[in-house]
Parts: structure tokens; sequence; C-alpha cells
DNA sequence: CAAGATTTCTGACTAAAGTCAGATATATGC
DNA sequence: GCATATATCTGACTTTAGTCAGAAATCTTG
């Protein structure tokens, strides 16, 4: 009855059959899923022909057809790559943008539907991102980005929040050394945002440009997301960046309330040394030599 | 970035392709995926041919061809149902046993390895829980059993280990005026467990043969299938098993630590009525005429 | 027991998905 | 420039799923 197998085994057939039922849904517009699962990928931005075939999983026979079938509806046009002309490129027509639409506007429904049939709406949401993380992690990637980027300030802004609630006396950055944005975009340093499926799950700031190291600043996963190995991830991206600026020395501050940061730098290599700064908030100092 | 409809359409989309997944690993032993369904479906002790064809929503044909199929590879066997001989009963030969327990080690296998590669086991076992329970709500049925069962014991102790949390004072069975077994099964009382997928997620006992009045007791839903209209499922439930018991009026007890309990009565005609018993949990108490 | 209903089966189809061996056009490396 | 690699397309298939009409056997009800 408690078996985690057969709990997550429960969970497979829930979502099977309610997959099932969102596939068919995607049959009311008249076209067979095939085709309809391309255009899709054309509408979601992807042009290039092999990209959708990969991502689909798709026989370069079956899609060439598909891609016919919708050419033929008037849904889409082909041209040629402009560097390569043996690629193609699919665009949607305007009456395929009216398609793509209807389509977004079935399964937003759906989405909504399903959330107005239940009151637990953040608790069945933090659930829903929780497994989407975990399903997906495969696919979460490593986007380097501006830190003034509404991703980037989406995950700041969540991390602020997370110091606010874990610290004793709270958390006002503008108390706290805040980097200038400058110093963690390239050439001086980088930011870097672990994107899944258009998702923000964490972030990492590599503050360069101070002397003699460079400070790895703001590491941050979703709660979501924890578990997964992404801070590991997103810390290993940042050197590699730091690497590639010709820096050696890295330093940064944490606090004792963060167990899990501590933990994760002690395990990779860092040292604890003195303090090397005035910032109110920290209680932790590590430098590590690349 | 936080649109709620987003995060649901991001869920979908991972789950997708996730069972997309799971799907094709059933052909991984040569059989097409509806053959391998029917399999499954009898190996799970669906036996009744029609009954198999509703829950898998085939056609009768199709349903025919593929019990035709398994037929000729001697994985089962049918018979005319005992008390109707148009109906067929299908069973699995030794050999359909073999092919059924590899496919369900196949699904345990890799249940636990997606388990196995999470640090965040429990939260993750909850959130699907909760999905599982959202999804399959329909399917939730309210089955009356013994309140000494498997399954109604494991309810009463998630019960009792939810009072302990949620009082105060903590929470001794031993304490409390626990009804005998016997007041909760016919023809005196009843026992309502709420079954999921084989997943207890509620129950109610209604404990009758104390003279004037019968009490609704131990009204328990799971964490993860709480605002789905559960509990007054429940209810309901046990007032139609009372109104057949011939019971009148109907009393219980409570605490006013549990609000969302209290609210439910009082939505649901329930008065509330001076104290009636000596039991030291309780703060509130309520009747019901019928 | 006759008429009608129910359950399963069979035959004759269609639609969709998927496979595979070339053909064609284009790019790349030596 | 030529051999080789790559991207897409076409034709000729197969498999799977699903539909539908009607046959055959059996049950139910008056």
């Amino acid at each position: 009855m408690l078996d985690p197998v057969s709990r997550v085994r429960r969970f497979n057939r829930a979502v099977t059959s309610a997959v099932g039922a969102l596939d068919t849904s995607f049959l009311g517009r008249g076209r067979p899923l095939g085709a309809a699962r391309v255009l899709n990928a054309i509408g979601h931005g992807r042009t290039d022909v092999g990209e959708i075939r990969d991502y689909l999983g798709l026989d370069s026979g079956l899609m060439s057809r598909l891609l016919r079938s919708l050419e033929d509806e008037e849904l889409i046009e082909t041209t040629a790559h402009e560097n390569d002309a043996r690629r193609r490129i699919a665009r949607l027509t305007a009456a395929g943008k009216r398609e793509f639409n209807a389509y977004e506007a079935i399964s937003n429904r759906q989405a909504k539907d399903f959330l107005s049939h239940h009151t637990q709406r953040e608790a069945l949401l933090a659930a829903m991102d929780l497994i989407a993380s975990a399903l997906g992690r495969d696919g979460t990637a490593l986007d380097e980005m501006d830190p003034r980027s509404d991703e980037a300030r989406y995950c700041l802004g969540e991390y602020y929040a997370e110091l606010a609630r874990r610290f004793k006396q709270g958390f006002d950055v503008k108390l706290s050394r805040d980097p200038d944005a400058k110093d963690m975009v390239r050439p001086r340093g980088s930011f870097i945002v672990a994107m899944s499926d258009g998702l923000p799950l964490g972030c990492v700031g590599l503050k360069g440009a101070s002397g003699e190291f460079a400070e790895i600043k703001r590491l941050w996963v979703a709660p979501s997301a924890r578990g997964l190995g992404l801070g590991r991830r997103l810390m290993d991206a940042a050197e590699r960046a730091a690497r590639e600026l010709g820096i050696e020395v890295l330093r940064l501050d944490t606090n004792s309330a963060l167990a899990e940061a501590g933990q994760l730098y002690r395990r990779s290599g860092w040292t604890e040394i003195p303090r090397f700064n005035d910032d109110p908030y920290p209680d932790l100092f590590f430098e590590k030599r690349l």
C-alpha cells in the first residue's frame, strides 16, 4: 500500500490515461496527430526540418510526407536554409498561425479547466513543477545570459526571497554587496541560468574584474529542482567560464544557514578561508584555485 | 514565467514525452501495444472479455482479434462463462504468466530506476500521489469494508498520526472512545473506504447500535486527495448507509483544530449541539436528522 | 417457445504510422 | 575537381489501430 514502486506505477497509470485523453483532443481539429505535432513544433519556433525530426523522433520519409500534407493545407511554407541549401526551413503561413493558435487555445483551456477543478491549486502546481523537473532533468540546459534578462531577474528575485525566509535576521539586497551587472557579463564575468523547457530552474553568477580573484555569487536552485545535481552542474559551468576568462582564483561567501550550499562547496574542491569582505550576511568564506 | 497555465503545460509536455518512452518500452517484447495492454489487463485479474473491452475502450472486433493473437501465441486460454455461455472468460496460461511477469518486471524496474535517480524521494512520491489523485478523482470508488481490513487499518493509522500532529496535546487512541469494530459493520453500522487504483485515499465510519442515535467516526482524507470533494462524498455515503439501516439521528464529535472538517459539517446540514460524551479530545459536537 | 436482446466473432474495409531502399541536390575535405 | 558525406524527398511497402455490417450462439421475457 505504501510501497514506493507501486506509488510510482499508480502515478504512471493515472498520467497515461490522462495523456491519452489529451492526445485525442488534438484530433478534434480533423488532423492526424503526426501532422498536428509537426505544426506545433513549427509554431513553437523550431524551424529547421532536421531539428523537428530529431525532436519528434520521426523517420525522414514520414517527416517529409507530414510536411507535404501541411503544405497542401497551406499551413506552412518551406524554403532552403540560407547557408546550406540541403537543409529546409519551415515557417507558418498566416493560416498556419491561426491553426496553431487554435491548438494553443485548446491546450490552455484544458490546463485552466484542470486547475479550476481543484482547490489545492498551489500544492498541485508545486507538485507538477517538481515532477516536470525530475522527468525533464536531462533536458535542463545551462544558458549564459545577461543578469538583467527576465529569466535572470526571476531567479534573483526567488533567491532573495529564499534568503529572507532562511536568515533569522531577514535579507535586504541593499545592505549586501550587490554586484554590478557589468561585472557578471563577458569579458569580465558571466551569469548562467538553468532553463528547463522555458522555466528557469537555477542560476549562478561569476563576478570578475575585482583584482586578484573573481567571485561566485547568487547560486540558486528552484525548490522543485533540488536533489537533481543542478547546483553542481551550475558550479561546474561557472568554473568553466572562469577558466575561459583566464581567472585563476575563485572565492565565494555564504551563510551557515544554507547547509546544502556549504556541503556542495566542500565536496567540490573548495577550501574554507578567513573572512575577505565586510558584507553583513555571510559567515563562511571559501576559495578555489583553478 | 510564473503563469499557472504554462506550468501545467510544462508538466504535460514533460509527462507526455516520458509516457512516450514508457509506451515504447512495452514494444521491447516484440508485441504491439494493443495486445500487451490486453495481456496486462488479464494478468491484473480482469478475466471477463466484455469488462476488458470497456476498460481499454476497444471495439469488439478489435478486441476479438487481439484475443485471437494472444491465443495463437499460447499466452491465454478462453472459456465460456459458467452462467452465460455468450460471455467469454480469458485466463493466462503458464507461458502467459511468465510473459505478464516480464512486463511487470519492466515496469517495476523503470519505477525503481526513476526513484533511485533522485535524492528528493519522499517529496517526489508525495507529488506523484497528489497528481495521481487529482487526475484520477473520477476513478475514486467508495467501497464498504470491514474496519479490520488492511485498507481500513492503513487509513485509521494515518488518521491517528494526523491527529497526533495537529492536536497540541497529541493524540492517544486508548484515551479516546475507540468504537468496537462490530459497531461499524452491518447490520449495526458501516465503514467506507475511498479507493483510487488500489490506494486508500480516505475513510469514514458509521457506528450504530448505541441507543437513540448513531455516530459518524474516523472521517479522514489523505493529504494528497484534499480539495477534491472526497470528504463530502464520504459523508454522503455514510448518510446513505445510515438511511439504509433505518437510522434517524446522526451525531459526531470533532475538534476545532480540524477547521476543514467543521466547515464541511456546517455546509452539509449539520447543526452544532452541546457536548454529548466525555471523550477528552473533541470540543465541538454536531447532529443531523435524516 | 417465439421474439427480441446480448455477446462475441468474422470479413471487408480505411486511416495512420512507420520502414527502407534508392534518387537527388548540395556541402565538405583532400 | 572529385570522392565522400549529408539532408531531404519519393516510391513501394508493412504493421497497427480502428470501423462497420452482419453472422452465430445464447440468454431473457412475455
